[in-house]
RNA sequence: CGGGAUGUAGCGCAGCCCGGUAGCGCACUUGCAUGGGGUGCAAGGGGUCGUGAGUUCGAAUCUCGCCAUCCCGACCA
């Protein structure tokens, strides 16, 4: 393998899409705007899944699984919902293919097949999902319903990248009925609180929680509540969401339930998701000019193990010395892999794994097992050290949690060195174009300022914080009063 | 969906302007040496030049359509 190398500082999009490639997380499919995620990646993926899914399961939730299709006057019943989402539905109009009389060979759509009604292609399930609770609820004892689903939804992008952005992608929605709005509203923010932990004590990116103004609300929400992380180029990246559905979805498809007083009332409603974006998120932020960096707790390998030797002998003998640590490793929980690969030499195993972001390498060498000790390079830093093999075991576990911190050390110092507080139209632009972080600005609340501060800048409004400080100010761009500061900024 | 660019071996590219039946580097296969930061030497294998049509005695090369990808906008998780 020769990988062809990228700078982060030259091109930061082409070394993303470089490093997704050649850390062989996925690649582009032969389907426009849909991509393959490979062993690699998905192995990540499925380490976010199984500590979400963990966290969802702690917090009262179960799995269930809806339809990847939606009748068509089914999506159309919450109009927002459906009218935000129009205009990137794949839609399903037939149910058979023939052979094409025209032309051996080939099949065509046959125009007998059309369907009596069209069937959309899930850009998320709040639809299909209401329609079903409605059969399930009818008095206060059904509630809550506290559900979430894992699958795949279509959202028909005309520009795509990998992770970021695809025509179709992986994510959960979680979908929940409450009997009242505090407790609906409360479960909104619950899970906003189980995203953020995820993304800091995991992924090991800070974020900043907030709330979406109307511009960038969820369609069929009365509140979007947000986490926004900050990319190593200063851009957001809106990495999950919260919505409070008040009693929208309910109304839309008629579910009530009747009261202890034996009133009926609609039910309330929330959602929230994460998606296969989270990958993107975990690159940006973390990954250096060498390659992918992982965070331990999300690293499918970590800690990879390559032996130096000359002879199958000194191979040998170096595995044996290495098989007890392997073992404590492993029933610590660790995945430690021994790379005895006799096609490549060290040299090149040391520049794959850096490639694929495994958090801490040994080498273990002749020389090495003389002296009783191994050569211990960390992913982060690059550190290399020599350990005693008495004391490996116990070095590793103590530089793992290290790296843990060391990361989201690292990406909150980017943060702030990158955010600024903007008081001035010139300043503003300052900071979102040239500075290229987050604005920390007055605004005056209204969307047509927003909309317009957006067109002149490409800066949107991430978030409104939920720990905004209060305090008098004039709008950065129409002079309005505020009352405290809004994080403006480039996104994804 | 608008503007720009690209598509030639698994990957990265040259060849195209000036038509004559395809080449380089890496990867791959085999052998020998090598092995503490992307091994060296030697010998091999692999390509309907994105796709469809047109011009021509002849097209990777010229013309048109289509498809895909990338970059910049609009839209979006």
């Amino acid at each position: 393998m020769a990988f062809e190398k990228v700078k982060r500082s030259e091109n930061y999009s082409e070394w993303y899409n470089n490093l997704v490639k050649n850390a062989d997380m996925a690649e582009h499919s032969a389907v426009k705007g849909c991509m393959v995620i490979k062993p690699y990646g998905y192995a990540i993926w499925e380490k976010m899944q199984a500590q979400l899914d963990f966290m969802f399961k702690e917090t009262g939730h179960s799995n269930a699984y809806f339809p990847l299709f939606v009748p068509k006057s089914l999506f159309e019943k919450e109009e927002k919902n459906a009218a935000g989402f129009a205009k990137e539905c794949a839609v399903v109009t037939h149910y058979r293919l023939k052979s094409n009389p025209d032309k051996e060979g080939s099949l065509m759509v046959d125009p007998e097949s059309k369907l009596e009604e069209e069937l959309v292609v899930r850009p998320t399930s709040e639809a299909i999902i209401w329609n079903t609770y409605k059969n399930w609820i009818q008095s206060y004892r059904d509630l809550p319903i506290l559900i979430n689903q894992w699958a795949n939804v279509v959202r028909w992008e005309m520009r795509t990248r990998l992770f970021l952005r695809t025509a179709e992608f992986l994510w959960q929605e979680g979908h929940t009925a409450h009997a009242t709005r505090d407790e609906a509203l409360e479960e909104t923010k619950k899970m906003l609180d189980v995203y953020a932990e995820f993304s800091e004590k995991f992924m090991a990116i800070p974020v900043i929680r907030g709330i979406k103004t109307e511009n960038e609300r969820f369609a069929g929400a009365d509140d979007t509540y947000t986490i926004e992380g900050m990319m190593q180029d200063g851009k957001a990246l809106q990495m999950g969401t919260s919505h409070f559905l008040g009693q929208n979805f309910a109304k839309a498809f008629d579910v009530k339930f009747q009261t202890k007083e034996g009133n009926l009332e609609y039910v309330w409603a929330s959602s929230w998701g994460v998606s296969t974006r989270l990958m993107g998120a975990l690159i940006m932020v973390h990954s250096d000019d060498e390659g992918l960096v992982l965070p331990p707790k999300l690293a499918p390998i970590h800690v990879v193990i390559v032996p130096v030797y000359r002879s199958q002998e000194e191979m040998l003998s170096i595995a044996a010395a290495m098989k007890p640590l392997m073992a404590i490793l492993k029933s610590s929980g660790y995945t430690v892999k021994l790379d005895d690969r006799d096609t490549y030499k060290p040299g090149y195993k040391f520049a794959e794994w850096e490639l694929k972001g495994v958090p801490v390498r040994i080498a273990v060498g002749p020389r090495d097992l003389d002296s009783k000790t191994a050569e211990v390079v960390r992913r982060d830093t690059k550190e290399k050290s020599i350990v005693p093999m008495d004391d490996l075991y116990t070095h590793i576990c103590t530089l793992l949690l290290d790296i843990q911190e060391n990361l989201y050390r690292r990406a909150e110092q980017v943060r702030s060195v990158k955010t600024f507080l903007a008081d001035t139209w010139d300043e503003f632009l300052d900071v979102v174009n040239v500075k290229e972080g987050f604005a920390m600005a007055h605004w005056d609340g209204s969307a047509e300022t927003e909309t317009k501060i957006k067109a002149l800048s490409k800066a949107s409004i991430r978030c409104i914080p939920l720990d905004q400080i209060q305090e008098e100010g004039v709008c950065v761009f129409s002079g309005k009063p505020s009352k405290g500061r809004v994080v403006f900024s480039k996104a994804y």
